[in-house]
DNA sequence: GTTTTGTTTTACTTGTTGTAGAATAAAGAC
DNA sequence: GTCTTTATTCTACAACAAGTAAAACAAAAC
């Protein structure tokens, strides 16, 4: 009997580390279990395998909390994480310009407004 | 004895399909396999196993050659390929002006004049 | 028709992620 | 101070993606 997972891959990760991403503060891992847990349970020891993962990667820290658990954190924002992303793209590319082209022309027009006032300041 | 692989996961794929966006004309197994075997030898088979993985993913397609062999081609290019990547980011981003903001703060400066010159035609 | 050349099938290996029980450590209760 | 509860680490396996290529197959070329 094939046993099915119930994720894609990566997409666990993604849930934990966008808890961390949301939150204010760092969490517990019983918090993000409850968060990522919503539909369909996920056990304790399966979210800590994914914080240590996230932490080999360096996107992920923890802090002791004044008491005996562990608090969470991600070591860069939603955006940043996302802006490093997309600059890693650029690096590989012959011509920019040409790709920027193309991105320009895939964004909505207030994501356009909002690129190029950024850019003039 | 553990064999260690040669290259990262994703790697061959990526230099298989560089090989065809750097390339003019549609190109057959034996000129991927050159190009990307450079420092070590890659099996003709195994090209032809990523390049069939390739067109699963819909990044590939392949004709007929005047003759036996089978010619193939990127069904994008590397430019459309990285904005749409790119775009695929943006997507799950709340605050996208502010992953702009950090996005730009990334590139050089005459890449961010070549972004802003798209921007503003 | 046999050899050569090109492609598909099959198959195994490694790496990553999902998954969580078992073992361990440490705090709190009594 | 021992016992229980709670939190974390260790260990392990399953599933899937990707690297790798031999074996089988098909079809030119000779």
């Amino acid at each position: 009997m094939t046993k099915k997972l119930k994720r894609q891959p990566g997409e666990l990760e993604s849930l934990v580390l966008g808890s961390l991403w949301e939150s204010s503060k760092p969490l517990t891992s019983q918090e993000i279990q409850a968060i990522v847990g919503r539909s369909g349970e996920v056990a304790l020891t399966t979210v800590l395998t994914v914080l240590s993962r996230l932490e080999d990667k360096g996107l992920v820290a923890r802090d002791v909390d004044s008491g005996r658990s562990l608090r969470f954190r991600a070591l860069e924002s939603r955006e940043e994480h996302t802006a490093r992303s997309m600059l890693s793209f650029i690096d590989d590319q012959t011509n920019p310009a040409l790709a920027f082209s193309y991105f320009a022309k895939g964004l909505s027009k207030s994501q356009r407004a909002a690129l190029k006032k950024i850019l003039g300041e």
